[in-house]
DNA sequence: TTGAAAGCGGTACCAT
DNA sequence: ATGGTACCGCTTTCAA
């Protein structure tokens, strides 16, 4: 079994057993100098004593524990499975562990992830809330270590930022759809208070706006970021307005369950109803019809947040802050379009 | 911005605050007694400085880092988020955070993780490992603390862990397959090295016995646990044996794969191929036709196994070795059966 | 009840 | 190049 408490071996045993001064241990282990037959005999009884140095001990002599928190609203959510992939490969490269939080997409969660950086067991955040209040804005002003937010922050709030263009991505999808000879385009959000359900309301009425088409408030319909409230509110829509003919689902959980109501009122995708989800998860291939998408750059902004937050540090000097923002693409699939029931047919429009 | 370094308030701070000694500091914020008014001019000050308890300091001393990791295969395979949720409930609730390790199933950062029990910085491992090889076993024998596998291991290793049962449920599989009338059922699994692949090859071959059918050992095809080795085997075997009318998929995603390809040749489901996966994910619920699929308990095996490792970290005597086994059901939906083409239609056997 | 002080296991400065 | 030692922040005896 494992050893017990107290057994493990320090630079204490190693220094003893080698004849040397914990000094002497602790350089020759970081690899500074030392006289060939010191290194040589501190290694070698470092090698046989099995010695790992604690972690613990060292990260509070060193003011830093080498790990950092990813804080996101749901891991069921595969966007952010994407966006952990990258941050993950990007701290680890410089060499941090990496904690995940999943919030609920509860705002006291978030703010607590906020607070829990002043116990010093994380270095950093990189925070991707669903909605910003006035209290985020304070516990980010007053955040004991370093933080990165993904999504939007208002100009005032000098920190760190990585956006999506959710607004030009939604107008995007509409614009395709009406592109695509589509008339009454619905809509499924997410909660309307939330940034992401907000920006993708306002998109998806510019996009109307643009294309000449009137906007009707019955055509819209909002509900939580999953697939079975997308699932319910497909259905609920349809049975309001039959004539629906594509539904623009605020992400691609949604746009599942959407899938599902349209299959279970016997309507044809996307014959008779078009679909368009947004994130471009591996769902968007796992479904049926593959599932056209807007790429919001979730990948890339999980790589942009981390090299942020990293740069941020490792760096003597302050860098400025930075506020950097992702372009959407959309990623055309058999869920809308004329090219139906056929495989996935890859075509992107910047 | 966030506060430079050293600036942050210590019990010292606090002490000088309150007019009394660290000490009493210590006992009055870990809530052990004190005169009242100690106690009130102790809080005053934490509260009014904002102190909050260094991580590392009460870790280096105590003795323990209050963390406990998760190391499994793939962060992208939805049914370890499915025991990641189980796991976060349970350690959370024990004053544990979780630490997640996506091992991209290779063997050497499976004994990287065990290694790194040694610095510390974790008190528990909760290890899903895809092979058990002779150095996972020397590895385990000298944890440096306390692990419990999710996963098959030898008898002689006193090690705690949760296994599901991947052979009667892959026998489970086939045996529904041939009752709906199947007769040419192929097997696409992952690799056939790892604990997994061989489990669910044998249940296969075992369902094939039981039921009197012979064992064409081109039906068997060996690939990755993932959708796009999926795809492509199920490719592969189509073509080699036309005439193939099911296929047993050793996972969801390589189910989800299989259903691409099938679609890819104009095959419809389950008329002509019946398909049924393992894990019983939501990517079951979210694919076309719904996929039925080998529940082995994911959820519960998370739960399980997070309840051993804190058991074990928080106890005083030590436990014995627990080795506990979860039950597979099958969960039939539409991708096999006669009730095709429907909404999913949940039957549960043991 | 309270304070002084000894560590926990390293790191880094300062002499030597 | 090396050893002695103070210190990171907190917990926990041990006396007073």
């Amino acid at each position: 079994m494992h050893s017990r408490p107290g057994t493990a071996p320090t630079i204490e045993t190693i220094a003893r057993h080698a004849g040397v001064s914990t000094a002497s241990v602790s350089r020759v282990l970081r690899g500074l100098g030392g006289r060939p037959d010191t290194v040589a005999r501190v290694r070698a009884a470092a090698t046989e004593l099995g010695y790992v140095p604690n972690a613990m001990a060292r990260s509070l002599r060193g003011g830093q524990s080498r790990q950092v928190t990813f804080a996101m609203p749901d891991i069921g959510n595969p966007v952010y499975i994407a966006m952990v992939r990258r941050i993950q490969q990007v701290v680890r490269a410089a060499g941090y562990r990496l904690l995940l939080h999943s919030t609920g997409a509860d705002p006291a969660e978030e703010l607590a992830a906020l607070r829990a950086l002043a116990d010093r067991h994380s270095d950093g955040l990189i925070l991707c809330p669903i909605r910003v209040t006035p209290a985020h804005l304070e516990e980010l002003a007053r955040s004991a270590a370093p933080v990165v937010v993904i999504g939007s922050v208002p100009e005032e709030v000098p920190v760190d930022s990585v956006r999506a263009d959710s607004v030009t991505g939604a107008e995007l999808a509409v614009r395709h759809l009406v592109a695509a000879g589509r008339r009454r385009i619905g809509l499924l959000n997410g909660p309307a208070d939330t940034v992401p359900g907000a920006a993708r309301h306002r998109g998806y009425e510019r996009g109307l706006e643009v294309c000449g088409l009137p906007h009707d408030p019955a055509l819209t319909s909002f509900g939580r970021f999953d697939a079975v409230s997308g699932e319910a509110a497909a259905r609920d829509l349809l049975a309001r307005v039959p004539g629906v003919d594509a539904l623009f689902c605020a992400n691609d959980l949604i746009a599942v369950g959407a899938l599902r109501a349209l299959r279970g009122t016997g309507r044809d995708v996307p014959a008779d109803v078009a679909v368009v989800g947004v994130d471009n998860t591996d769902l968007a291939e796992a479904c049926w019809p593959p599932l056209t998408s807007v790429d919001l750059g979730s990948q890339e902004r999980g790589r942009l947040a981390a090299e942020l937050l990293i740069a941020r540090l490792d760096a003597s000097g302050r860098p400025p802050v930075s506020r950097l923002a992702v372009q959407p693409r959309l990623v055309v699939r058999g869920s809308c379009g004329s090219t139906a029931g056929t495989t996935a047919t890859h075509k992107e429009m910047s």
